[in-house]
DNA sequence: AACTTATATTAGTAGTAACTTAAATCAGGG
DNA sequence: CCCTGATTTAAGTTACTACTAATATAAGTT
């Protein structure tokens, strides 16, 4: 599922800025959903299973529960997808500059 | 219709990719994605329907043809959406610099 | 072991979005 | 004015996606 595909959905995009937040239990991600959105838990865990499947958010387990927290790779990829538009908004700067100023080096 | 929604067609965000490169007749437009994606004429005609309406692009008559242009706005919505994930990547600069960096003040 | 809590999965349904084909619009030239 | 080229619009079909309800799984508690 292509990054953009997942975050077309107004619930995943509301979840991963509670992720932003820090982590967060899937019940604890839940309760905060079902009450700004009106729907079930299992419509939530469902939407935890597309972002874990497509890389934006990570797991483990604490006992019975479910820790979730945001990775934000294809975040990443998607902001790098803006770049060919950047000019049109940001001032110049050289390459080097941007390269720094935008932290998109290779991780090390 | 929201921006993410707009951006999760591959045929929408070719054709922005197409746009972000200058103008182009709606014709030019088709020629490539027809190619490309093997649909008609008349899709791709939808989906440039789709980005004016969304605020994505702008277009012009010139005579009988129609020539399309990018508007990134909505693009820059998307990436200020982005900011809140931006500190896992990004190395730190103070507010000021960041400002600059991203060229996010206000239009003058 | 039985009960409860936390979470995920499955099966089925309904709405939406992206096509196709066909028809409509509209500018320019003979 | 008719014809052609460029483009949009309309109607209908199909596939997908997000949901609910029900069930399964697994851990924690008594």
């Amino acid at each position: 599922m292509h990054a953009f595909d997942v975050l077309r959905d107004p619930v995943r995009r509301r979840i991963l800025e509670l992720l932003a937040e820090g982590e967060h239990a899937s019940g604890e991600v839940a309760a905060v959903i079902e009450r700004e959105f009106a729907i079930t838990q299992a419509a939530v865990s469902q939407h935890l299973k597309v972002l874990r499947d497509s890389g934006f958010a990570t797991v483990r387990a604490d006992g019975a529960r479910r820790i979730y927290a945001v990775d934000v790779d294809p975040l990443q990829d998607v902001d790098a997808w803006l770049d060919r538009f950047r000019r049109f908004w940001e001032p110049k700067l050289d390459a080097l500059e941007t390269e720094i100023a935008r932290g998109r080096r290779k991780r090390t």
